[in-house]
DNA sequence: CACCATCTACGAAAAAAATCGTAAATCATT
DNA sequence: AATGATTTACGATTTTTTTCGTAGATGGTG
């Protein structure tokens, strides 16, 4: 999966990783949560996002269940690449300076991200 | 500004931003380090940036010196946050580990974002 | 079994982005 | 002033993405 999934469907794949598993219209059910968009729209997009691969599916009497087949981790390990490359001039501190900063960021998340660190520091 | 920069706007976005001014051919050649771009396409590109008013240009003779209108650090909060709701179920904290974890990062870069975490502690 | 609601399939259209060819303008040099 | 190189302007084309209408299939219910 090396190219970059398109906007909706990244807005898709979000359903399917915290969803686990979801028909198409749960997917269109969520989505209009955030904005309004027809049933066969969303169904048309998925059904692309299977000729690529992207999700597979089984059927369940007459309706299909989709499953995504991107790992959310890695989809998110490329954004990061491209937007380090396009927006960052590769520097992932400035990343994320810029991600906690403008931003209210609870204690315990910082703290959470401290203990990260201290973990980074030995590995090297 | 309020609506995302394309791909391509980026990539000459981020040409201005480092050089501060540039001309269409200063920005086509450095495009074309990393990919092969026509001299016109670019052109275009700018043209199209400077309609939307995310660059100013000065006639300087027979060409155009352009600067960018669209302050790095907006762009990339931008950026940060469609991403972050795309892709992260608007976690900034996953977003940072993400971030760190899988690429080699500097002794000198963890500290920063150490030293940078220790003024966050305060503001609250 | 007929009806109704819901689903998938398919294709077309609309919208958004990217690419490039061609022509006209500009400037420097002869 | 004519030539040549480089630039901008403009418009057309292509490609990618999004959207939706319509038709046909399926399954449940009376």
């Amino acid at each position: 999966m090396k190219k970059k999934p398109t906007d909706s469907e990244l807005e898709i794949l979000q359903v399917l990783w915290t969803q686990g598993t979801a028909t198409v219209r749960q997917v269109n059910d969520e989505m209009n949560k955030h904005r309004q968009v027809g049933y066969t729209t969303t169904l048309k997009i998925m059904q692309i996002m299977y000729d690529k691969g992207m999700v597979s599916r089984v059927r369940e009497g007459k309706t299909h269940i989709y499953r995504a087949e991107v790992e959310q981790s890695e989809a998110q390990k490329h954004l990061i690449d491209k937007l380090l490359d396009t927006a960052f001039q590769g520097s992932a501190t400035q990343l994320v300076m810029q991600a906690l900063g403008g931003r209210d960021t609870s204690q315990e998340e910082i703290d959470e991200i401290r203990r990260f660190l201290d973990g980074l520091d030995d590995e090297e």
